[in-house]
DNA sequence: GCTTGCTCCTCTAGTCACTGGAGGATGTAG
DNA sequence: CTACATCCTCCAGTGACTAGAGGAGCAAGC
């Protein structure tokens, strides 16, 4: 009820990462190898789908190689020490606030462009001073 | 009242992005080439120090050096054709709607681990679930 | 006015996270 | 059994930095 298996290029078209990225992240070990056929082919399951859709999003996102295998090891070691996960869930989480109070504040420029648009022309755009606050400038990354 | 002029390395420590970095952002185009000194030094002013400032909270907010590119060019011909700019900014306000729409998944996921961790243990994690949806995952970048 | 020491200059090379291609094996359809 | 797609490994290239070498500029102290 379970075992669908697919191959590289089967993962790749579903997952939307390319096959040599697929191979990349098994290579930097943010993705388990698969088992092999007979011919030395790999083989993926579902939860290697889901696990690769997750690292694309999150990459997506911003977040660097390092901060998904923290997040994928909360994943994967869900047996270990509270602490050690609380501290890393709660690192992302401050980051992740802060990502998307800057996202909000870029949307609504964003929005007000458009809309002024709407009624002539760009006039003043403030795009720059949206995100340009350097007051927590500092002490952001994780 | 606005004449404050600054060497590499001011700019450099009130923006947060390196000398290396700033003198590539110029070499690409991102930042326009300051005057220099007769010592051939780079000299920057207060709007400079903004943009700096912008593409890094945008860098970090995982826009590529293209779409920042278009951002800025809202900024630097606010007399261009509405319809260009408007096109730009729906391009980048329906991406930065999507990320904030994953990252508010990613924060709840977060959330719930760190209070389910205070109760006890981490049990299930599914911060895998939150963010591999597959469902919009093509046709996402502008 | 000259040395000490910091910042700046350019240039080249290295890093991270991929991306693409060469050259060859495998698997499947006619 | 021949096409032809898909896979394999390996190696080179890209984007966006980052670090280092080697040298010039400048401010401060003697």
């Amino acid at each position: 009820m379970s075992g669908q298996s697919f191959p590289i290029g089967e993962v790749a078209r579903r997952s939307g990462v390319k096959p040599p990225t697929i191979r990349y992240y098994e290579e930097i070990g943010l993705l388990p190898a698969p088992p092999r056929t007979e011919g030395n082919r790999r083989v993926y399951d579902d939860a290697d789908l889901r696990r690769l859709a997750f690292i694309r999003h999150a990459r997506e996102l911003g977040f660097e190689v390092e901060a998904i295998r923290t997040l994928l090891s909360l994943q994967d070691h869900p047996d270990q020490s509270c602490a050690a996960a609380d501290t890393i869930a709660r690192a992302r989480l401050a980051e992740v606030d802060e990502r998307i109070a800057k996202l909000l504040a870029l949307k609504g420029e964003l929005q007000r462009m458009v809309e002024t648009c709407a009624t002539g022309r760009v006039a003043d755009c403030r795009v720059i001073e949206t995100l340009s606050d350097t007051s927590h400038t500092h002490g952001a990354l994780a």
